[in-house]
DNA sequence: TTACTTTACGCGAAGCGTAACAATT
DNA sequence: AATTGTTACGCTTCGCGTAAAGTAA
């Protein structure tokens, strides 16, 4: 029983139907059936439903596909040791931070990332720091940065880059105070925050906890912090943000930043890899350059709102 | 890079030769360096360093070699439950357990399992305590048979059995006491017994630590019991062990046992399976399997010293 | 010399794509 | 009718084994 066969059969129960898993895997239908249907003959049992529209995993498919999957992974991972090897350092580098680290840092990190390693594939993506952090466990992504909420650090495997102070952000219209605000103060204006679940209102939540006070939400805004951004401009409220995500609007005049006092209002920057997973050639090396790059930013003051005091 | 240059590679690798690697892959070896040779161009770096006398890892090769283990292991386990599918159940059956464990009751076990599953391979191994739960760690062995030295039990996941209690060995030119003999008692003994790290060790160190006496040990024994059968019956000191591992030679009057009372004195056997990963097809069948046939044997008084009272 | 690995060569089989067919919606 | 999965057929290619050559101990 061929590997290639799993990774067939891993395709098509992905995808759901021979035909949009032959167009993945750059083969004709044909094949793709062939493959499968000895898998099946192999076994001994259907292992998909046929219908008219596609492909339903059986019970003895859905076993199957757990051990498909792992073997998928684990030759995916081995190909690229392989490849590492061939090209003399990492062929790979995948690369993941929340939004508003991308904002700030990550055309200086690609920048350096690919001047380091020229015949290396650069990949940098976006996400929350829920994703991150199961991309890492994955295997998906070498190297993260996030956000830590509070002083919670130590959790991952994770180095603390610099810690950023929050702001809050006022609508143009509406007069600031000239000076940092305390926390306390922060937690009497009108907010516009995301849901539960999402770091910045789980330290909001727990500001607001250890001050006996409740939070005024006046809207729920999910998404890129860009609409919380129209929001605040609308007048709807405050909210609360570090420096970097609206740094142009503030420029701009759009928008007003205060900062908020003390060492709760600080969030960690951390570089995170996967514990669980063998390192990838050279990620040493890579997480020491990206550490640089952001010291750079830092001291070139390209880092709104941080600098190597905070830091 | 094809799934199965990994396999050639790890039986080499393994093997530390092309031709012993051929033999065990059933092929020619022409065709193995062929494969190596492929697996070296893509990788673009030597993976062996070569010599008259066979192949030698490289540091690149050593590197490689960690993926392609994943890889095999991961392809033998999918391969194994597509085995299992086509069967409609368990195509393969590996228990094992500690030495004086197979002695009582690995040809029921044995006899049990195939007529249960006439269609599986069933193996069986013997190996220590810390050899099983390696094995069952790695995924070597569905179920294992172990003992727990005191009341520690729960550390894996294991289903304890039955308790057994220990018994002191003598000569039989000693005069040994009628009745049981306590643990202080025992401790008065010059004993032989297993260097440290053995399980028996351990616990005959835990009682005397906490009777406050020091172990007289005359010899120490490793390897297999019978060699420590055959140091008590010259007579150069007595030892502890169940009952079960000495029936023979105290029915020939070899050797003389007297149980030891009290529930230190008591070691439970474990039901043990691996916890991290999937569980096999119909594992739970084959766990029942295994604890009637345990039971019945001891309900017929073919596990000597033990009884339905002491487990 | 001996044991082992590598190269050369010819053959056979396995797998691919094209194209026609069947079945479900 | 349209989309999707399956079967048939011819062809190419890939990989195996045999046998000979090379190479280190």
């Amino acid at each position: 029983m061929d590997a290639s066969a799993f990774e067939y059969f891993h395709a098509v129960a992905r995808t759901g139907s021979i035909s949009r898993a032959s167009v993945e895997l750059g083969m004709e239908p044909s094949t793709v059936t062939r493959h499968i249907a000895r898998l099946e003959q192999d076994a001994g049992v259907k292992l998909f439903h046929r219908s008219g529209r596609g492909m339903l995993l059986t019970d003895a498919g859905a076993l199957l596909l757990q051990e498909a999957g792992k073997v998928v992974d684990t030759l995916q991972h081995a190909r690229r040791v392989a490849a590492d090897l061939a090209a003399g350092g990492p062929s790979q580098i995948v690369v993941a931070a929340q939004p508003t680290i991308v904002k700030v840092c990550f055309a200086a990190m690609a920048h350096a990332l690919r001047s380091r390693y020229p015949r290396a594939r650069v990949r940098v993506i976006e996400g929350s720091a829920h994703e991150l952090v199961s991309w890492l466990h994955q295997g998906k992504v070498d190297a993260a940065l996030l956000y830590v909420p509070h002083l919670a650090q130590g959790h991952a495997g994770g180095e603390v880059l610099l810690r950023e102070p929050l702001h809050c952000i006022f609508p143009a219209v509406q007069p600031a105070p000239p000076g940092p605000v305390t926390v306390p103060a922060a937690l009497e204006l009108p907010l516009i925050l995301p849901s539960t679940s999402h770091g910045l209102r789980a330290l909001a939540e727990s500001w607001a906890q250890r001050h006996g006070k409740s939070l005024d939400v006046v809207l729920e805004c999910d998404g890129s912090t860009s609409m919380t951004r129209r929001m605040v401009q609308a007048g709807l409220g405050c909210t609360i943000l570090p420096l970097a995500s609206v740094e142009e609007e503030v420029g701009r005049g759009l928008l007003q930043a205060v900062r908020i006092e003390g060492p709760e209002a600080l969030r960690s920057v951390v570089l995170a890899t996967a514990q669980n997973r063998p390192p990838v050639t050279g990620l040493l090396d890579i997480t020491h350059l990206l550490r640089d790059t952001v010291f750079q930013l830092v001291d070139a003051g390209r880092w709104p709102g941080v600098d190597r005091r905070t830091a």
